[in-house]
DNA sequence: TATTGTTATACTCTATAACTATA
DNA sequence: TATAGTTATAGAGTATAACAATA
């Protein structure tokens, strides 16, 4: 038997679907869509990425990506700029209002996480986020 | 400060994204979406459904699920009729072709389940259920 | 009046491939 | 030749609203 109640890619699948309604709703307030605040935060991860490291960091695809970025851009959020080791490649970087954005995004980002693990343990919590890691993982692509 | 790579919504799209691309993978050799597996498995769950409770349970968007469900039609997976309680609603269910179908599609849904949860152990995986389902809880809808 | 489902529109994302510019 | 990114196209998704049928 196929039991759906608890088929772990569905359990992944809503919860992802809700918590991105939930998110979008909040950040819409300040004009920018879910893709975008992905972009900020991986950027805020790591300053000064290539557009194919953004890409496997927000798991968007690359042609939305650069589509995304230059929208972006036009929003004065990020800027792009040849790689000098490189000329192949494009480095992203925050702009100083892309930056401050961030800043003001991260205190609604925490509140969902928040929301999320209402009434979960630290412990519970931290073994949580270790197998959501190891799944990952399992899927590597070749 | 703000830590993505232990961040929960980050963690969660990033193993939705790839278990879902390794899906459509397996699923395309039977010429069939994500989404129509996602229907085919819930009216295996509860057979004969209102389109309303399948779009629930799909994590569907209604409009989009009723042109789904209309393709599905056309590849004689479901059937719709007029509900005989309430003559607004649609009953949806599985045809014969749609049941064998989904028959032969379980054992590749567990298979990326299992991909999922290797070296996880049984326990570890029952808690992890029952924390998603209640982070799904969480963000009830209005 | 409210609800169920369908359809239309505009927009976004994905998949794919053609294209450019570098390596 | 291969890689990094851009752009075009087609297909599928979401969001929204208008609509028909029924409650």
């Amino acid at each position: 038997m196929f039991d759906l109640d608890n088929y772990l890619p569905y359990l992944i699948n809503r919860v992802g679907v809700r918590m991105s309604e939930s998110f979008s709703a909040r950040l819409a307030e300040f004009g920018i869509s879910l893709g975008m605040w992905r972009v900020l935060a991986a950027l805020n991860h790591n300053s000064d990425q290539r557009l194919s490291d953004l890409a496997r960091l927000t798991s968007i695809e690359v042609s939305t990506l650069s589509r995304l970025v230059g929208t972006m851009q036009r929003k004065k959020l990020v800027s792009r700029a040849r790689s000098g080791q490189d000329a192949r490649a494009i480095r992203v970087e925050l702009t100083r209002e892309g930056a401050d954005l961030t800043r003001r995004l991260v205190p609604i980002a925490q509140a969902i996480e928040r929301t999320a693990l209402k009434a979960i343990s630290t412990k519970d919590a931290a073994l949580l986020r270790r197998r959501l890691k190891g799944m990952y993982d399992n899927f590597n692509r070749p």
